[in-house]
DNA sequence: GTCTATAATTTGATAGAC
DNA sequence: GTCTATCAAATTATAGAC
């Protein structure tokens, strides 16, 4: 961003950058995309981004922290069940807007993205990865998870689990084989 | 292909197109990449491959079939070796060539690739997902795989799971990112 | 903040010579 | 089979008017 403070129109197209590239990826998006979706010219998007890597870099980062907002929220119930509402989270993007997970659809796109995009991606998957383990190991303390499981591990399995169950649900045009994954890395994690 | 037997050049070409596109999926490659690689011009390409989208299916198919033949060595074993074996296949990709596997990184670019790639993704997952949900079946049977846990939703975890793991790993630089997960997925699903 | 105009490059693809 | 030459379109980006 050029300001400080994001402009309305930033914002807009902030998010419009959003469903794009949920939606084709880093290489397969355009400014005239962009520019067509929020009503102006593609050059005028220059003046709120500079160059496109700066675009998804924000793009990125807004995303990275409007998780971080709704992962806070999840704060209530058992390990399993905010789980299952962490997973929910990514099982409305594809139900509702078949898209996916930026972070993943960006992770696929790695090397080609411009090296601050790629730092941003690494902090996506940082944030997600804490969150989770933090939740097992709750979970552990409370006897909700099998202590048998080790939380990091289990974590890395998780996210990236979900990840790629998006991205091939939406490839396969098999909305159901998302949430048939979230259940059954749940129902593996759970004393029985 | 242009031809029905597939020249020495055509296979130098798809060889190429394949390690391109899992380094750069379907809009992060060009004939121009692919040319360089080869040793000839982009208008050559054409000659042999008349489109973008009929080289891209192509070398899909043959890395589609090449998975199959390895597949079919793993027919030794119990179930979690034939499956940590599988495993190992995409690890050695990801750890030899710094690369993810075609049918992922293709199926994140699902929205933008022309309908006979696409066909070509789903059948690669359909087989994929075939060949794993055989080996639990198989390994139910003779008690090394959880009874209570499905087939077929297992399959489809693993698969996707593999797939998600490799992107992931290779956005972190944490190879051993992916030989976690797997280890993870088998840990899960033997019998205790 | 947005526009027009345009630059500079890359892209997939074609025609035709060799 | 490969080349040169070329095309039309799309791409990111800049300059400057309004």
């Amino acid at each position: 961003m050029i300001g400080a403070v994001p402009t309305d129109k930033a914002n807009e197209i902030l998010q419009a950058a959003r469903e794009a590239m949920m939606e084709r990826g880093y290489n397969g998006f355009s400014f005239r995309d962009i520019a067509a979706r929020v009503g102006i010219k593609s050059a005028s998007i220059h003046y709120h981004f500079a160059t496109k890597a700066d675009l998804a870099e924000a793009a990125l980062k807004a995303y990275r922290e409007d998780c971080a907002e709704k992962l806070a929220a999840l704060d209530k119930g058992d390990a399993p069940g905010r789980l299952r509402r962490y997973g929910a989270i990514f099982v409305a993007i594809l139900r509702e807007q078949g898209n996916v997970c930026l972070g993943g659809i960006l992770a696929a796109d790695a090397p080609t993205l411009p090296p601050q995009v790629l730092e941003e991606v690494r902090r996506f998957f940082k944030a997600q990865h804490k969150w989770v383990a933090d939740v097992l190991r709750e979970g552990q303390l409370k006897q909700e998870v099998r202590s048998d499981i080790d939380p990091n591990a289990f974590a890395g399995t998780f996210v990236s689990g979900i990840e790629g169950a998006m991205v091939v649900a939406r490839s396969t045009k098999r909305t159901k084989h998302l949430e048939i994954a979230l259940d059954q890395l749940i129902q593996l994690l759970q004393t029985r």
